[in-house]
DNA sequence: TTTAAATTGGACAAATGTGTCCGATTTAAA
DNA sequence: TTTAAATCGGACACATTTGTCCAATTTAAA
């Protein structure tokens, strides 16, 4: 479904949303550790979340990683999905037909669109915020 | 969501499903004609289909391709995405956690086990028979 | 028995995804 | 001004997936 570099991207959001009041920064060894990725690995998710203005990067001593913009309710898992692994989930559906519509569809499109209807809406209306809640409560965990 | 070999893998067996009435068989050519994937590759996937008992391959002059067993209605898509993919699929959920459970979940769990339970729901209770009755009345297509 | 039609399986090649290393650069603080 | 703490970005390494090539084998038919 999402590569393992998408998988890490939304975890190190959520994370941050948990981190981000008020400007604080925290460093990609922090990030790295509470989610359990590669550190190096790490870095390259991060900068590419950085290029799509969802995460806001400082350089130098006491830099750091945060949340950009104002508030993680208005980051949603589709822009993190789209940064990282592109439109490919939405775009090349169940069985990866070049061309389809409701007039030439593929086999599978009766019993499959609702369900693609249905990835789509969950990774479009839920935000990094809705997610994040329950991290910071103990009650999910990000490994 | 699948690899492209699980994706050909469906559409040949979809396409088998409309020429195996009475042990007729047909070529890997044909087969890689008509799901419009590369021969070479189609023969590896139909091997691994055959290791799996879903299709029955003859060698030699006269030979070729077509389902095994008695009916398309006993052969799931699940099957054959285990044949090909593995159960990966299953069992590494959204965010790919090592160790998950209603009492340890991830942040996306009440959001997305529904969506988890319909996909598996479909692979498992859609037969290649429910898929190539509109291929064959020209309703859908492969390509 | 010979020939042609076909799958099989092993080795290889290319593309993509995952992960590492390290020097360059930026910034805050001593 | 110097130093230390950080991210940045390019090059590389490794694994997996995707795809190709070809000789070996099997089988039906001439
Ligand atoms: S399920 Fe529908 S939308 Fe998806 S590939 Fe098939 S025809 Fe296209
Ligand atoms: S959605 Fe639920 S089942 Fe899937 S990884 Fe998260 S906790 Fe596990």
């Amino acid at each position: 479904m999402l590569s393992k570099a998408c998988e890490y991207g939304i975890k190190a959001m959520i994370y941050l949303a948990g981190t981000s009041q008020e400007g604080q920064r925290v460093s990609l060894n922090l990030v790295a550790q509470h989610i359990e990725s590669p550190e190096a690995f790490t870095s390259k998710i991060l900068q590419k979340l950085a290029k799509a203005k969802v995460v806001k990067s400082v350089k130098g001593a006491k830099g750091g990683f945060e949340l950009n913009g104002s508030t993680s309710k208005e980051i949603f898992l589709w822009d993190i999905v789209v940064a990282i692994d592109g439109t490919a989930i939405r775009d090349d559906c169940f069985l990866g037909l070049n061309y389809c519509s409701r007039s030439n569809p593929c086999p599978v499109h009766d019993k499959y669109e609702k369900i693609r209807d249905d990835i789509m809406s969950f990774l479009m209306k839920t935000s990094v915020h809705d997610l994040s809640l329950t991290v910071q409560e103990g009650k999910s965990f990000l490994s």
